[in-house]
DNA sequence: TCTGGGGTCCTAGGACCC
DNA sequence: TCTGGGGTCCTAGGACCC
């Protein structure tokens, strides 16, 4: 059997368990720029706040009902997530982390009678060694387990976790799923089947495979048989490296002036370099865009987009930064407010087997360069040693009004809560 | 005033090859 | 009247996920 555990409004939980006094009270995260809504608590839900909801649109529904608003604290929440992953890897064979907040478990060799007890083992643990709380669906394939997870979800009286090991319970639950919650369902694909009269799981089971295959490509007919209880995904035990790095920003607010748009570019840049470095990439090709914000008025809109096969594989922050601003220089124009830009490294390859080419190759006193500041940088210095062309970093900083401390990475941060 | 970020996979169609 | 056949590779766009 498999299972997928996650955490229930994890970045809420993770705001929670440094706030015992917010136990049952409505908390929302908020994303970069404190722009949208990107995680309720259970509380907040009830309040009919919608996820992604604009953050300045609902500001009187925080005001009114007393809702704990928070900016998103990444530190937290990335450090929580890995003592959550060490507990569930140490009580099962086999551990595959999917997200932030979800891994599926291979639960092979535990009795199938001792299962739910086992499951409910590890949702006392994390709960007491992390504080976070968690739901599991198990099931013979990973899709049935993520319904499975749904209705663990849903009926309170499951104590958070559902079992599917019975055809019984198999359409039991399928009948109950709307199609719109299927994983790999999206908004598209929903909006589609509910025209053709398929509302639950269930019905979308009795398709045609010739039909899901021809209208939902192979995806769709892979979700069909794993809901029929036969496996299409393994566990992929070790995370593949990406293939594709990106940095994209949304700004504060908008800005004409190239200068800030050619010191954010050399950040993006430089941090997409730090994360080559850090997975053993190079970058062959950079993509750099730059767009105004989508709510301005339709006609001062203006969206660019250059992509460039770079000369030779690199990871180095300073050549990246490099060909970033030169393919800024070519897209800034001006005369517009814009509000968003990003820099996407592509075509990697290993570091390791990067091939000298025959006129040109990355400057090999870069890569001592970018070690020595990546070694400062981590020890708990992140940002301390940059590029000039990043430039001072004070005035563009993410708008983070309620951020909370990082509790469980930070020294100073720490002793900033004990003194207060 | 203020509306997130970072990924993956699949397919159709164009360009090209012999 | 009538203009081949069989491939590969790349890219943009769509759909989806968290």
């Amino acid at each position: 059997m498999i299972a997928i555990v996650d955490c229930n409004s994890f970045y809420a939980s993770c705001e929670r368990v440094f706030r015992p006094d917010l136990d049952g009270k409505p908390i929302v995260v908020l994303s970069n720029n404190d722009g949208c809504v990107i995680a309720r608590s259970a509380e907040a839900k009830k309040y009919q706040i919608p996820m992604a909801a604009p953050a300045f649109k609902f500001e009187h529904i925080f005001k009114h009902y007393g809702i704990n608003v928070f900016s998103s604290n990444y530190a937290l929440y990335g450090d929580l997530s890995n003592r959550v992953m060490n507990i569930l890897s140490d009580m099962s064979p086999e551990t595959e982390v999917y997200s932030i907040d979800e891994a599926f478990l291979n639960l092979d060799g535990i009795p199938d009678g001792d299962l739910r007890d086992h499951c409910l083992k590890m949702k006392k643990r994390v709960r007491q060694w992390v504080g976070i709380p968690i739901s599991t669906g198990v099931a013979p394939t990973k899709t049935l387990a993520k319904v499975a997870n749904k209705i663990a979800k849903k009926y309170p009286q499951l104590n958070g976790v559902h079992i599917i090991d019975s055809e019984d319970l198999r359409i039991k639950a399928l009948k109950f799923l709307p199609v719109g919650d299927l994983w790999g369902i999206g908004r598209r694909h929903k909006e589609r089947l509910i025209k053709l009269g398929v509302k639950n799981a269930y019905q979308f089971t009795l398709l045609p495979e010739e039909w899901v295959k021809k209208n939902m490509t192979v995806v769709g007919l892979r979700l069909l048989k794993e809901l029929k209880g036969q496996r299409m995904h393994d566990f992929e035990l070790v995370a593949p490296k990406k293939k594709a790095i990106a940095i994209t920003r949304s700004f504060p607010k908008t800005t004409f002036d190239i200068e800030t748009l050619q010191e954010n570019i050399s950040i993006y840049a430089s941090v997409c370099g730090e994360k080559l470095r850090k997975q053993g990439s190079d970058a062959n090709v950079m993509q750099v865009f730059l767009r105004t914000s989508r709510f301005k008025d339709p006609a001062e809109q203006r969206a660019v987009q250059l992509t460039v096969d770079l000369e030779y594989p690199t990871n180095s922050s300073m050549e990246l930064a490099s060909y970033a601003q030169r393919m800024m220089d070519r897209l800034y124009k001006d005369g517009y407010g814009y509000g968003k830009a990003g820099v996407i490294t592509m075509g990697l390859t290993p570091t390791a087997n990067r091939q000298a080419t025959m006129f040109s190759e990355s400057n090999p006193k870069h890569v001592v360069a970018m070690e020595a500041m990546d070694r400062y940088n981590r020890k708990d210095a992140a940002g301390a040693i940059r590029l000039a062309s990043n430039g001072t970093g004070k005035r563009w900083r993410m708008r983070q009004e309620k951020l909370s401390p990082r509790y469980t990475t930070r020294i100073d941060d720490c002793i900033t809560v004990k003194a207060s």
